[in-house]
Formats: structure tokens, sequence, C-alpha cells
DNA sequence: TTGATTGTTACCGG
DNA sequence: TCCGGTAACAATCA
């Protein structure tokens, strides 16, 4: 919706003043993503860099816009719509220079059509680090986060402790796979959707998961061992998820 | 009011 | 150098 526009930018909560005078006026030429990373691109090679971290929110609305609600740190408006950032982790005004250095340190995005898999599995199988932790290396593989890291695991039957070395190129190309289908299918619905057939929930803050937060595995019946990896909650069945 | 959390980074010690 | 652990930071909701 801001893509083509020329935009003006408010930052409410006067946290982004220097940055915002600089894109204020410019056409917005793309949006794009790597990984969780997002990035407004703007005329004069520069862009907004935005990461939204475990709290960060985008609201979006047609013109007139509401008043800000919450910690907007940026507000981009177009003719026809605005868009408010809301408590983003990283919040940034980024030249062609700075940004090909961000992009250089996240590793293949699984929802990008450039990425380039080999370059995860290379880091993968040369690392004694368990799998569960790899996956949620976004310079290794970028896109999978807390969830997803549990439930393709688990989807695939393998266990997070399991090292990266011990990794199979088969077994890497079947996770691969999987965040792809999975990383899409929650794209398109807006939801982490990740049985077969599920459909987006209210009840659970719209997700809809096989083990993850659960005690029990839906597969064999058996208990769900929950662990904490990379200082998150991780959650396998040491039935289906062999350590070997 | 409290606690948990779809995340990242810096720093430290082994 | 690699690796794991911890703390800090952030905003929202139940």
């Amino acid at each position: 919706m801001l893509k083509g526009k020329r935009v003006a930018v408010a930052s409410p909560q006067g946290r982004f003043a220097a940055g915002a005078a600089l894109i204020d006026g410019r056409r917005c030429l793309d949006i794009e993503a790597w990984g969780k990373h997002l990035v407004y691109r703007f005329e004069g090679e520069l862009a907004l860099h935005i990461h939204l971290g475990l709290f960060g929110r985008i609201r979006t609305g047609k013109q007139p816009v509401k008043p800000p609600q919450g910690a907007v740190r940026v507000r981009l408006i177009s003719e026809t719509h605005g868009v408010d950032i809301n408590g983003p982790n990283t919040c940034e005004v980024l030249n062609d220079a700075e940004l090909a250095m961000l992009v250089a340190r996240i590793g293949p995005d699984v929802l990008r059509a450039d990425a380039d898999p080999a370059l995860a599995f290379d880091r993968i199988s040369a690392s004694r680090t368990g799998i569960g932790l790899l996956l949620m290396d976004q310079s290794v593989i970028a896109g999978i986060g807390n969830i997803y890291r549990t439930e393709i695991l688990w989807r695939q039957g393998i266990h997070p402790s399991v090292p990266g070395r011990e990794i199979t190129a088969k077994a890497f190309r079947n996770i691969w796979d999987d965040s792809v289908a999975l990383l899409a299918l929650g794209m398109r619905r807006n939801a982490i959707i990740t049985v077969e057939g599920g459909t987006a929930s209210r009840a659970r803050y719209r997700e809809r998961v096989n083990i993850f937060g659960k005690t029990t595995c839906p597969a064999c019946a058996g208990p769900v061992t929950q662990m904490t990896l990379a200082g998150r909650k991780a959650y396998a069945c040491e039935i289906c998820q062999p350590r070997t």
C-alpha cells in the first residue's frame, strides 16, 4: 500500500526524528524481507530497516489515519494509507552499503527464491552444535523462529540435540523443504499452522501446532519433554525424535 | 499486578 | 575459535 507512493514520516514518540528526516517525502520503491528483517526501500539509496523482535507490531490503515496507539516508533503516511510500527527491536535508516552488510550476515532465507540452501547445510554439517540451536541461528538459516523450530524437528523425527554434523544431506533437505512449506503457509494464513489440515484458531493466539507447549505427543501419546535451547523453550518427543 | 513471550545482541568463561 | 549460558532490552496480553 506504500509501494510507489511518496511517504511522509512521523515519529510520534520522538525516538526516530533523525532517521525520519532522511526518508521524509521520498517515494517508497519496494518492500522486501531477509529472514525476519524488513526493509522499505526509498529513493536515494536509503532503506528503512525494521526488525520487530518479540513484541513489535505493524498496524496498517486507510486515511484518515487514527491517532497512534501505544509506542509507535515511526509512522509512514501516504495519500491513501498509514502504517504504524510499534515497539520494534530495530528501526533505522540504512544506505546501500549498510544494507549490503546487513544482508551479508543473514543466512539463506527459506522464503526467498534466491536462497541457497547449500550455504546452510555447509554450516550445519560442520558444527557440533545441536540442530535445535542451529535452526534458531539466523546467520545459518533465516526465518525459522522458536515455535517453528520445535514443530519442524518433530515433523522430521529429529531430536533438537542431534549435532549438526550428524544431519545427513537428505535430512537437511527435508528440514529445508518442510520449512519452506510451513512458513509459506503461515504467511498466507497469517498464523502459525504446523498441523496437517489445521486452521487458524482464536483459542491460542492464531497458532495450531503439534507439540509446542504440549505435554503429550499427538503421534505416539508418549510424554513430551521440555528443554531450554538458546534461552527459549523447546519441546521434543523422545520416542518419535530419537537422539541418534 | 505479574508473568510469559512468534527475538537479537553483547559479553563472559570454558 | 567455537560454543553455551546469561543478561538486557522491548511491548502486549491474559
